[in-house]
DNA sequence: GACAATCACGAAATCGATTTCGGTTGACTC
DNA sequence: GAGTCAACCGAAATCGATTTCGTGATTGTC
């Protein structure tokens, strides 16, 4: 078969359509689409002569008009904001990717929308919501008294967040257990003799920064140091934070010998400061993240951390808003996982005395 | 311990539909249809009343039922593989949110979708196509002989690459002047007094690569040094492939004293490495990335990178994706935009002789 | 052989918008 | 006062699928 299709590329080959596929087979309607939707009522012949004449064609189906009479839009809807980084961070990105990927598996496509002025938020949710382009959405990075929360709530809206908020008995969630998981890495680093240790946390809005503080301060009390508040530094989850956060401990406490960071940005972003004041990291300073991203395993030196997997919170997510969008309670979807220490380069016994 | 409130949430708000406006208006549809299109044949009184009561019923419109209509998606596909690391990369993930957003400025959607298995994307994008639920697509990262390019343009899908192609003079693109951008990248490099400059190089199978190369190859020339096959080794745009590169260039060239990578995932890779083989940066080797990305500001060393705006690519492709939907020519939209050098601390004099 | 089930299929309605194609009304000419 | 022309609006068709509701042809039963 010869193409000779240099002129062609502006004529759009047209696409073909149910009505076409039953003409061309001299059949009603309704009998394509019930021998493709595999009806029982259909005898296997025709059903063999539908999906033949249909693959012939070239017959897909228009989604569009099946979404109209169905009534559902088969697609999920994720907001990313600038002001939370949206996809700038990275996890979040591991994150969006791989529920992209899960929700394929359930036939669901993923609508990624970009949210430039944050007091359109709510409008934007709702406008998206209105016009059928979503089934659902998923939320992340839950913050505290989350308005999105409510709004969707209250209007029946199946949503997952990721993350837990003030109203998680309410409504589906998937969570790490990162209280279990920042007490774990006081263990871990108390264990290695470190006895002042510090962290520069996550944006005080965020839901889960309170967990992550609760959980620096649990493993302290269980290894028996004394919680020191001044030793907590505020931060919004970015490496610059990382930077000033460590800037800030040398200058006022310079006994301190590990800091964990809300997650591996700042991890970074502290370590990067950490190398240019001539402390090395983890002779002098042990520094530990949270996510456990890609990007730590590569970075100088490569970065121990509280790892889960993007992948299966993506899974599980998918999983869930199928289950919501079809009708299950929410309060029968909230999972929480665990995180696991994944121990590489930037952390190591305490040299100091 | 289980809420009584749970079962309010299965109610879903009843969405408003145009029908009903025009009934509580006691009006034909077309003529509320008319009146919120702003159409001229409508009484500025009556767009006003139905305004009011489209406000008052919180009427926003069925996106569905316009795009069957219309026979638009007002919606554009992107398609991540698992193979090309998708959003794990950070320049694909930056570029990803700034052309989400500059959609968004156009009244389209971003249809991100994750392919799992790469045998099946060109049917991926047929699929979507078939069903009409994008208008066009985005293609990132353009391969050699991109059967993607060839099977568009023989549909008259609209697309715009990210990247130019071997048909880059039939469709549309928008690219990154790299060749010019590596030239200069080594005329920075050779000023700064190095001799030896090795590349540690991206995919082979991507079409820009052997444009970095060539840029490679322009600097060396116009900064009067000879060029060595044997410093530019292969790669994929990996950090993993930036610390295996920079490992063999200390086995077999120890005379480098410089590197440019394809990207800065790779220069922060080759960094890693060369700060566990105990190599100072940028004191005994200079590596420069490429794309500059915003964790390249945060590493250690900062990085010093050939930077260009994903926003501004975004924008540029948002407008061009509009265009050619409309019926634009492809050949009108073709933009080369200039990276310029951001000098950090991962590049500085050399040292040896 | 009459009657009731089954089986297989199709005509028409439906989803919710937009578009086509007029049809009224009223003002304005001559 | 008939005719013309805008200005405004509405009935019905349309987009392309699914669903409802029946109908005609077989098959099975007694």
């Amino acid at each position: 078969m010869r193409s000779r299709s240099t002129e062609t590329h502006k004529v759009p080959v047209k696409r073909a359509t149910l009505a076409e596929v039953a003409e061309a087979l001299g059949v009603g309607k309704p009998t394509v689409s019930r021998a493709l939707n595999n009806y029982p009522d259909i005898s296997e012949e025709t059903k063999r002569r539908v999906r033949e004449m249909a693959n012939k064609l070239g017959y897909v189906g228009s989604s569009r008009a099946r979404q109209l009479q169905k009534g559902a839009a088969d697609t999920i809807g994720l907001l990313v904001t600038a002001a939370s980084e949206g996809l700038q961070s990275a996890y979040q990105s591991e994150f969006t990717g791989a529920l992209a990927a899960a929700l394929d598996g359930h036939g669901l496509d993923l609508l990624l929308h970009a949210v430039q002025d944050p007091a359109a938020e709510i409008e934007t949710y709702n406008r998206l919501w209105q016009q059928v382009k979503v089934d659902g959405f998923v939320l992340m990075r839950t913050r505290i008294s989350d308005e999105r929360i409510g709004f969707l709530m209250e209007r029946g809206v199946p949503f997952v967040t990721q993350g837990r908020s003030d109203l998680a008995d309410r409504h589906a969630w998937i969570d790490i257990d990162s209280e279990e998981a920042f007490a774990q890495a006081i263990e871990f680093l108390a264990g290695q003799g470190h006895r002042r240790i510090a962290m520069i946390s996550g944006d005080p809005d965020i839901y889960s920064t309170a967990l992550r503080e609760d959980g620096y301060r649990t493993g302290l009390e269980s290894a028996g140091l004394p919680f020191d508040p001044n030793l907590i530094l505020p931060g919004d989850f970015s490496a610059a934070c990382g930077r000033l956060g460590l800037k800030q401990l040398v200058d006022s406490a310079s006994d301190v010998t590990a800091i964990v960071c809300a997650n591996d940005a700042t991890a970074m972003g502290a370590i990067s400061q950490a190398h240019e004041l001539g402390l090395s990291v983890p002779e002098q300073l042990s520094v530990m993240g949270y996510d456990g991203v890609r990007m730590a395993e590569m970075f100088s030196p490569p970065l121990t951390t509280l790892s889960h997997s993007a992948a299966e919170s993506g899974e599980r997510i998918a999983s869930m808003i199928v289950g919501l969008v079809g009708g299950d309670a929410p309060a029968n979807h909230q999972i929480l996982l665990p995180a696991q220490i994944i121990e590489r380069r930037s952390t190591g016994p305490t040299a100091k005395e």
